[in-house]
DNA sequence: TTTTTTATGTCATTTCATTGTCATCCATTG
DNA sequence: CAATGGATGACAATGAAATGACATAAAAAA
């Protein structure tokens, strides 16, 4: 199973990992809220461990991003000194499925970690394409940013696919349109120019940070 | 949600059961695991909540019995006295999905089942199937949708059927005629549309959310 | 049985979102 | 400054989806 572990403490952190790693786990750490996010928008992972108390954004704050950007996909395990019966009760209302008390053994964390995963969906996820906080969903020719959803047209679709699975690399309009148009290119088309400007306006528009680029003289190039 | 209570001190059964009526449900109470188990044999139940510590069957073993039985339909949530973590190990190993300490307010507990029942699968003995308010009792062939009911056809309950055990996933119109009209698609049909059409008037139409989603080029969608 | 009602499917028509073109505007750069 | 490449708005053509009308089949009622 692929776990995304997310604690400060490295000397916890290693211990966890360890554990997991022995019964047969593909674990990826980060030891941070921020560098745990980037993670997230990566990779998908089928189980999130999350400490609470963490510099920058905290677990419970991850948590709810995670929910709001996917959803309920993947079970969250809070992990965390603080026992209260109130924290539990944020824990769990910020989406988290469980939620173990420190110090735990590694027994306990394992042994929740399989009663959730007996549980996880049946049906396959959605398959997705992510860059940054977009996701773009295969099927349903649907972006998702921020938890956002974004309908979108065919035509925007197939071009954001194309952009997305090429992403970091500059495209040249060229080569946008033999793909996404399947026909050769014709100078005087300015078709791809306006079809990133829809594309702009639905995933763009209104986010702090723009994942479409235009690249002078050559093209476009889509990063996070 | 209907939900079986096995709990031999009656204070505390009677304390929870208040609580678990007052958020709204609906509360069969056992004081050993006997009478328990003959609950379980006569009713389904959407969650238990079983004690660990009752004389002659004890919740372990009563959760043991409900899982090589009926499966992991429901969760179970254990409640006990005992924190140690090897007490709790074995309840998770008997089966159950969590376990909650005494004392423990009701607050936590409640959090718990929340948590619990964002997961719980539509599974076979649960005779519902469930996207938003709308409600498809699948015995009756009926959908209930913010407590109105709606008559189907059989044509209509079979679309909405396989519209709602896929919600989320767009479907194409070649998929829903093989699964629901039972036979190849063929060009130049439009019998889909009219009948999501008609699914739309009975379950859409004055309704403030829309659940049936156009995924244009592609097919439909169901989402809450 | 016949009659009536309901369900189902086809086809034609209407509606409306999508698509692509063009003209214009804007910014950058030599 | 002009020249270039890119952004954007307006608009018309297109095509997909929604809908209405109708014919047939099946079921229910008389």
């Amino acid at each position: 199973m692929k776990i995304l572990l997310v604690e400060d403490e490295v000397n916890i952190a290693s211990f966890i990992e360890r554990g997991l790693r022995e019964s047969g786990h593909e674990v990826a750490t980060a030891h941070d809220g921020a560098a745990g996010w980037d993670l997230i928008g990566k990779t998908h992972f089928q189980l999130l461990i999350l400490d609470v108390i963490m510099p920058g954004i905290n677990g419970l704050e991850l948590c709810r991003r995670y929910r709001a950007a996917y959803g309920y996909a993947s079970p969250v395990v809070m992990l965390t000194a603080l026992g209260t019966t109130d924290d539990i009760v944020k824990g769990l209302e910020a989406g988290a499925d469980d939620y173990v008390v420190k110090p735990f053994s590694f027994a306990e964390l394992e042994a929740r970690i399989q009663a959730l995963s007996r549980r996880t969906k049946t049906g396959e996820p959605n398959p997705v394409l992510t860059c940054g906080d977009l996701v773009l969903e295969v099927d349903n020719h649907r972006a998702v940013r921020s938890g956002i959803p974004i309908n979108l047209t065919v035509r925007e679709y197939r071009l954001l696919e194309y952009l997305i699975s090429n992403q970091g690399k500059a495209l040249t309009r060229q080569s946008i349109i033999k793909q996404v148009w399947d026909k050769e290119a014709d100078r005087n088309m300015n078709i791809v120019d306006v079809y990133i400007n829809y594309l702009r306006t639905k995933i763009d528009k209104g986010f702090p940070t723009k994942l479409i680029h235009t690249v002078p003289g050559s093209g476009y190039r889509m990063e996070a």
